[in-house]
DNA sequence: CTGAAAGCGCTTACAG
DNA sequence: CTGAAAGCGCTTACAG
């Protein structure tokens, strides 16, 4: 079973291969009659292109690059999901490459991978989408690349996103609107960006509501369970405890929650506990954690969108970078409820 | 910046195009100095050869296809990684093409996935490594494809998998060895062959103790949290309840888990809970959970290893299909201990 | 609206 | 051990 080429299709509708090509790539300037034809024959021979050749001869692959290193598989998942549902309008597919951010090799393996599979776009998710060593590799290879989710150098390159600060901000007054007053915040590590806008959010929303925020309320978190369950020990271990915890993502709220069953404090009739980020684990526990889902999904195939959308790849007639903001949205779950009297 | 091709690299070693060819497919029959000449003008250059020309020309693609509809994004990602690693090693990427089973479309993704990029070869996770028409397409394609943990057919293609009768079986017994002898099941969905041979692996233990298994003690569920936390609601709803439950997976071991507190039963002192697959939930909760660890990342970077090594794809000189089993791993955490007398 | 020619950057099959 | 030629299956640039 020789494979069949665009020479057969030509042959058995007549025509030369060049309105063949015109056909598959929806040329204008063809004969509606000639297109019919053209279409009978490439299904009547079960005819797909061969990409490598429409790569070699159009210089472009088809392929999108995901490059990520982020340790949340269910995070991975829909960013993949998005991404490929884009793709597959447009006769693209995705080749992932998972990376480690603290590999030496990570610049080679993102050149190889550029270079070599000479890929059309590159999508780069948190917290690889802030590697300076990354984007200057991407650069250079002159592939074009959009950012989700990016946490510094918000300029540089096309991105999409969500406002953290804002998701932050009425998570917060959630819970104030609960009846909760003394809430404790568990922060992220400094080097995340998202971190910080979330703390902001939180800090913002106390302040708008006249509340005063104890500096010992505040904890410094890692986005780790482990680090969840030292804040929490630390932030329950007196009497004089708060009756919400928030943390500035949900592994460090399960580290809450766990800690909170281990010393014998009921969530929620003691203690309220909000997460963000709506991992599978934030409704597999149990109580489900009240926490910020992000449109994961949404950024990546928006993201995919703006690269595979016209040839600018994201970037306005004047070649400077645009941006899009998409929305979050509240799950409200039964780990926050209001304060024992 | 044009890009660099190979008949550049050839000009500046003063050889012909077809001996840099040679030195980069690592041909034999190239003198070392010659072949150090090369190499000195492929790193001068930095030049990275073309896929697409290297594919059209050699009628390879360098490219692997991963196709899952697995609903974990922890079995996916572990799969994911565990392919490129043997990927990276061979100058392979890894395209992905997450799928729908209950898509009328499945088989048209499949054919112009394999069709139209020519994949050089195919990987398969459950559940859609189990679809008759999946393989079927394949199989005309002639796109040659390895079937991770495969639950039916298993002669009609390569595979790897684990034996999860015996896994099933071990745990048993690690609850009989902590002193438990009442014992109750929940299975997964009867389509599933990975439920029946988990059950199995119980029947056998509890058989082997000469323990016998009381019809009530077995209930049906559906490898989801929710089935989980009914079966558990039914299993624990009566004075008379088992000391230990083995659910057939993760997610429904924490719907027991979840139930149990909502109950007032206390894990592990009133009731042990024991899962299957090790989902990043399982040590994320309190108590963390007793479970299996299948081998996701060996078995898929074996299952890359079968299609790139070798012309004959996981298959012997025959042409018959080899198959591999690896190793599971008990993972024995806080949710199961000795019951309480 | 359609086509003949050239060429994309490699590998294959042959020669020597 | 090395190379010249042909060709993989398309698209580009140009003609008409």
């Amino acid at each position: 079973v020789s494979t069949i080429t665009i020479n057969e299709v030509a042959e058995r509708a007549g025509v030369s291969i060049k309105t063949v090509s015109r056909v598959l790539n929806r040329e204008p300037n063809v004969r509606e009659e000639t297109r019919e034809r053209v279409l009978m024959a490439v299904e009547a021979l079960d005819y797909r292109p061969s990409q490598s050749a429409r790569s070699l001869a159009g210089s472009r692959s088809f392929l999108l690059g995901l490059f990520f290193d982020n340790p949340s598989p269910a995070y991975v998942a829909d960013v993949q999901r998005g991404a490929v549902s884009t793709c597959r309008g447009s006769g693209y597919h995705l080749v992932i490459e998972p990376v480690d951010s603290a590999d030496p090799d990570l610049v080679r393996t993102v050149r190889r991978a550029a270079g070599a599979l000479r890929l059309d776009g590159v999508l780069l998710t948190p917290p690889v989408v802030d590697n300076p060593l990354v984007l200057d590799a991407l650069d250079q290879a002159g592939t074009p690349y959009v950012r989700i989710a990016p946490h510094r150098e918000f300029e540089r390159a096309p991105w999409v996103g969500m406002d953290d600060a804002r998701a932050a901000y009425e998570m917060t007054v959630h819970l104030l609107d609960l009846g909760h007053v003394d809430v404790a915040f568990i922060t992220g590590p400094a080097e995340h960006g998202a971190a910080h806008r979330r703390y902001d959010g939180f800090l913002a929303a106390m302040r708008d509501r006249g509340l005063a925020v104890r500096p010992d309320r505040v904890r410094q978190g890692a986005f780790s369970f482990r680090s969840g369950v030292d804040c929490a020990e630390a932030l329950l271990g007196t009497a004089d405890r708060p009756t919400a915890i928030f943390a500035a993502n949900d592994d460090m709220a399960l580290g809450v929650l766990a800690a909170a069953g281990r010393m014998g404090v009921c969530v929620p009739a003691e203690l309220s506990v909000a997460g963000f980020d709506d991992t599978p684990s934030a409704s597999a526990v149990w109580p489900p954690l009240t926490t910020v889902r992000q449109p994961i999904f949404e950024m990546a195939a928006a993201a995919a969108g703006m690269i595979l959308s016209g040839p600018d790849h994201g970037r306005d007639q004047a070649g400077r970078p645009t941006h899009r903001l998409l929305d979050f949205r509240l799950m409200s779950r039964a780990s926050t409820a209001p304060p024992r009297k």
